[in-house]
RNA sequence: GGGCGCUUAGCUCAGUUGGUUAGAGCAGCUGGCUUACAACCAGCAGGUCGGGGGUUCGAGUCCCUCAGCGCCCA
């Protein structure tokens, strides 16, 4: 081999840039798509939003993961290892607005000659929706780039020729046509039905999109009349402004005080109209009076009253979050005492929920039904997780897929999959049980997969939603406000007798719940479905368990019956210094970037892979240092190693004869054992922590142990030393090239035509047949120590003669310690080295006076 | 309210089916230019394993209980 290649002083500088160019000339990643589904292993990566920011539980959840596909590549799987942006959606709308100081307005015509003005316009300007779409498309395909490129530095694995987006045509293709199949097959239904609302963002939102989040609030308590005039009944409620919605009241059927009411009726202050006391056992004894009134509707056991004992709907609030025009006055709601009840109703039209509550609190006070002070409590209310203010339940069309249902057969799915750690399969389970709403995934937003729908228009002008229009293959991936059902023309559109579009998009995870689809090519591309789909591994953060891993279950379930993935390898969090979470209200939020910059790519996987499978990571810079210490000793000890052999032939395994060398092996194998097993139990944490540990003996002991005979001129012990090293380098620099990808191919290629990352994987099958005796390298190790430590205590250098080393022990160990004798006296300086058999080891190390060191 | 996880050296963490005297790194202290590495090396010191109880010949490890921290769900 060319003697340069091995340079004289090595450094980590560069290396990022150097390897990551060279990876993609080579297509070192590339995915082979001739192996079939048996030889390939197949990753679910996580597209990340691009309008959001790369932060450091990304670094770490995502090195996490590169380390197991490069295991997997060197242990002979052709990985597929694609990588995805998440691009659609409320976070790429927002990052759009304010970026260019525009706002949708879906009712105007797209105007193809529309540019953003340089500077965000205030007030924002109106746009079509085709015009703001391609605003955001513009603004994330810069994102996406910026993201590349820090995936590249941190040295991520993937194959960048198969990379998808989630508004992507084909994801738009895949989606839809998953969406219709679903339609065709009766698993997603429409329904005018109670929705989580926000005011805000002017859409409905999901389960898996809540957030309860503690509140002040204040029990009210209200008299409300009996019909037969025979004195009161007093509720306490926390939303005293739905007043007016309110259809019944409602009691524990056990609880004796109201029994009596059970089938009576009262009348509400202010608007005196008649509901009935009914009996439910979702109603709280324990909880203010234990008598509720049930309104349209306040919270989400108002609507399961309102279906469960089939009370009417009686709506005050409007989408906007205010009230709505007066249903008394209208004649909507009827009331005994119409006048009242409009003129107060008066009072809270076209109010906020805020401003309405402080109103009726005050016509309650002034017409004494107001029972005491409102009582001051802290209770948790439901939020979108995205959202400022509470959450309204409103009536609204939308479209629906039927997961509750399918509860079991989605618990069964859980306990098939495979849980790393296992315990967050319970995250799983938990959400599972606790569903109580099927999934909602209309969102009336702009940006995002429409859904593929239109509707006729009857000729008096209403819409028939019995029959939806469906686009045919060909048009996919379609959208409904552009594009023209098949026998319609665009002349028709919102016309009698014409079609309209359905004006939503989907929930951005009904279309990432596809993403192994879409990385794999349901429907697209047959033959590489057939080779990648199901996939093996699914890495994601144990916060979206909930949300993206339940819905990707649901759809795979849906569409193939069967589990998308076999692994779902689960990370916890990244806390700050402090361990406290990351937040950019509480300032604390650092960035990937400069700690690349500062430590280099493999000292910062080397801190993301200390942390296990689900345990949260605080950032550590110190433990970053360390690693790129581990990263720059391994590039100096390698440069010892393969020095060595450059000047000497090199020798196969057959020329490890050497006792103390045949030892190492032995312990190098187990090393290999222990990693190996790990990896294959995604214990990369554990792979990393033996291969270290080894790392460092070998370097401390093993190394100085064996560098007189490795100097020494050819011989049979010096061939032995060589061979021991160079072996042990190659396997180690392997057992380490998921962990540190840089610098490693950075050595192999010093002797290397090939990459690293496409060696194999190490086996005890490479190492010498012959069996070594652990006792030697033991003996060997426990004797150096003590020189050393007889050498420190002194305070003398490491190059102080012994002129005597005295060792006692037990037989078996002083034959062990006859076998490596030689090595010793040259590691240690020793002059004359006394052995004899006692039941007890005693070592006894003599120094030369210092006075008799040579002058230096 | 239900569930899950954590608590081991000043700090961050290992500790596998129970088995010698509980380990590592960082920080600390004391030394050393030693022909891969001073961006280095050697050595030292540091812990009643959160509290209590139990099972066992033997418990950091298993069981019960209490406390604190964190998370998920309702």
């Amino acid at each position: 081999m060319p003697a340069s290649r091995i340079p004289d002083k090595a450094g980590l500088e560069g290396l990022e840039t150097k390897w990551a160019r060279g990876w993609e000339a080579e297509g070192t990643y590339t995915f082979d798509r001739t192996k079939t589904r048996a030889e390939v292993y197949s990753i679910d990566t996580p597209p990340p939003t691009v309008s959001g920011e790369l932060h450091l539980g990304h670094i770490s959840s995502y090195t996490h993961a590169d380390t197991i596909a490069r295991f997997q590549r060197m242990a002979g799987k052709e990985v597929f290892y694609p990588m995805g942006w998440d691009d659609n959606g409320l976070p790429t709308e927002r990052r759009v607005q304010n970026y260019f100081g525009v706002r949708c307005d879906p009712s105007l015509p797209y105007d193809p000659d529309f540019f953003p003005p340089a500077e965000p316009a205030t007030p924002p300007i109106p746009i079509s929706r085709p015009n703001f779409v391609a605003l955001c498309a513009q603004l994330t395909e810069r994102d996406e780039a910026a993201f590349e490129a820090l995936w590249r530095t941190l040295g991520l694995s993937i194959d960048w020729s198969m990379t998808y987006a989630t508004v992507g045509e084909k994801a738009r293709r895949i989606s839809q046509r998953s969406f219709l199949e679903l339609l065709k097959g009766g698993k997603v239904y429409q329904a005018t039905s109670p929705t989580l609302w926000d005011v805000d963002f002017q859409t409905a939102v999901s389960q898996a999109e809540l957030e309860d989040r503690e509140r002040p609030g204040a029990y009210h308590r209200l008299a409300f009349l009996k019909a037969d005039g025979s004195g009161t009944v007093e509720i306490e409620t926390t939303r005293p402004e739905l007043l007016p919605s309110c259809v019944a009241l409602v009691a524990h059927p056990d609880d004796a005080r109201y029994q009596p009411l059970f089938g009576t009726k009262v009348r509400t202050p202010l608007f005196q109209v008649e509901v009935p006391v009914l009996a439910h056992t979702l109603a709280d004894p324990e909880k203010g009076s234990g008598i509720a009134m049930i309104c349209t509707f306040g919270d989400t056991t108002d609507v399961i009253w309102w279906r469960e004992l089939n009370l009417p709907a009686r709506t005050t609030i409007g989408r906007n979050g205010r009230f709505e025009t007066n249903p008394f006055a209208n004649g909507t709601i009827a009331s005994t005492d119409l006048d009242a009840a409009t003129a107060n109703y008066a009072e809270l039209e076209f109010k906020t929920v805020k401003s309405a509550q402080d109103r009726i609190v005050e016509l309650l006070r002034e017409s004494g039904s107001l029972i005491g002070e409102p009582r001051v409590i802290t209770h948790p209310v439901k939020f979108f997780e995205k959202g400022d203010r509470p959450l309204e339940i409103v009536s609204s069309r939308q479209w629906f897929i039927a997961t509750l249902g399918l509860r079991e057969a989605l618990l069964e799915r859980g306990r098939e999959l495979h849980w790393h750690p296992g315990f967050m399969g319970h995250r799983y389970s938990n959400w599972v049980e606790g569903l109580n709403q099927d999934w909602n995934i209309s969102r009336q937003r702009f940006f995002g997969v429409p859904i593929p729908l239109w509707y006729s228009i009857r000729e008096d002008g209403s819409i028939n939603f019995d029959a939806p229009l469906v686009p045919i293959e060909q048009q996919l991936p379609v959208d409904p406000s552009s594009d023209v059902p098949v026998g319609f023309s665009e002349a028709q559109r919102d016309q009698p007798g014409g079609f309209t579009g359905d004006p939503d998009v989907m929930d951005t995870w009904a279309t990432s719940s596809l993403t192994p689809q879409i990385a794999t090519g349901y429907g697209e591309d047959d033959d590489l479905f057939a080779r990648t789909y199901p996939m093996d591994l699914r890495p994601q953060a144990h916060e979206i368990i909930r949300t993206w891993l339940f819905s990707t279950v649901v759809r795979a379930h849906l569409e193939h019956g069967n589990l998308p993935f076999t692994d779902a390898l689960i990370s916890g969090w990244v806390l700050d210094p402090n361990r406290k979470k990351m937040s950019k209200s509480k300032g604390n939020v650092i960035t990937p970037l400069p700690l690349l910059e500062a430590h280099g790519a493999d000292a910062v996987r080397y801190w993301a892979a200390s942390a296990r499978p689900g345990t949260d990571l605080a950032v550590d810079e110190s433990q970053m240092k360390v690693g790129r210490r581990l990263a720059i000793k391994l590039l100096n000890a390698s440069r010892f190693v393969l020095g060595r052999l450059e000047e000497q032939d090199i020798k196969g395994i057959e020329a490890v004869t050497q006792p103390v060398d045949l030892a190492l092996m032995e312990a190098l194998a187990l090393v290999i054992d222990e990693t190996t097993t790990a990896f294959t139990n995604y214990d990369y944490a554990r792979a990393l922590e033996r291969t270290e540990a080894f790392f460092w003996s070998f370097c401390d002991d093993y190394l100085e142990l064996v560098k007189g005979r490795a100097y020494a001129e050819p011989s049979a012990g010096s061939d032995s030393a060589r061979a021991t090293l160079a072996l042990t380098l190659s396997v180690l620099l392997r057992l380490f090239a998921p962990f540190l990808p840089f610098a490693t191919e950075e050595v192999w290629r010093w002797t290397n035509e090939g990459s690293i990352h496409r060696s194999a994987w190490p086996t005890r099958g490479e190492l010498p047949t012959l069996k070594g005796n652990p006792d030697v390298l033991e003996m060997a190790t426990r004797i150096l120590l003590d020189v050393r430590r007889a050498k420190t205590t002194e305070k003398r250098s490491m190059r102080a003669k012994v002129t005597r080393l005295t060792v006692a022990g037990p037989e078996h160990l002083m034959s062990a310690l006859a076998e490596v004798a030689s090595d010793l006296e040259e590691a240690g300086g020793v002059e004359a080295f006394d052995t004899s058999v006692a039941p007890e080891l005693n070592v006894v190390v003599e120094l030369a006076p210092e006075e008799l060191q040579p002058p230096k």
